[in-house]
DNA sequence: ACATCCTATGAATAACAATTCATATGAAAT
DNA sequence: ATTTCATATGAATTGTTATTCATAGGATGT
């Protein structure tokens, strides 16, 4: 099952575990291991949901050895990134956007 | 409850029905019942998401009469879904992005 | 004040996605 | 071929979000 819509792609952005995995990569290309090291979680958790970033093209995948290395799709990501930031910068602090 | 967190600035783009107002709202601004009747939907699922969207400045309402016209913050939204449409047909539509 | 139209809201339920846990697979080394 | 390390996967469960239904509230006209 690929990333078939609008809102399958948005939806990997949507949640907190996968949302922080685009996060983390931002910087540089890392290993499941060493995502679910930085992260504090399991490497299961972290599979499940690099599997559904990586069926959108939000990452992509290399084989090293033993390992899975994901890197940051940064061409979409970071762009799309930049614009809510901004969006959040100009309509949320300064209404104090607390839940 | 704001919308807090990019996450939850996401939500709104990764949910079918927020995503429909969305785009039925690209073209023009609309009351709650023109977008119920548009998207043949029940006017108390609409006005739902349309809280949530408004909380998120992704809309914004104003009075008129006794209707409330919805808009769409094009500023914010214009771009992304433009990025996002961009990144589907690189990637997506070459291989067949089917589930 | 009352009736009507339009929209919002709360609570219950239904639908869906995320997480967990156990286990399987795959690569490399011995 | 077997062991080890790294990752993936399936199924069950938990957690979250969406939808529905009934009703309340707000604006306008009479």
């Amino acid at each position: 099952m690929k990333c078939s819509s609008y809102e399958d792609f948005f939806k990997n952005f949507a949640n907190k575990t996968k949302f922080l995995i685009i996060m983390h990569l931002k910087n540089r290309k890392m290993s499941v291991n060493e995502l679910a090291a930085a992260m504090n979680e399991e490497q299961s958790k972290i599979s499940h949901s690099l599997s559904k970033l990586t069926k959108c093209n939000i990452l992509t995948v290399e084989q090293k050895g033993k390992q899975r290395i994901y890197s940051l799709n940064k061409d979409t990501v970071i762009p799309i990134i930049q614009l809510v930031e901004k969006h959040v910068e100009k309509y949320c602090d300064k209404q104090g956007c607390h839940k």
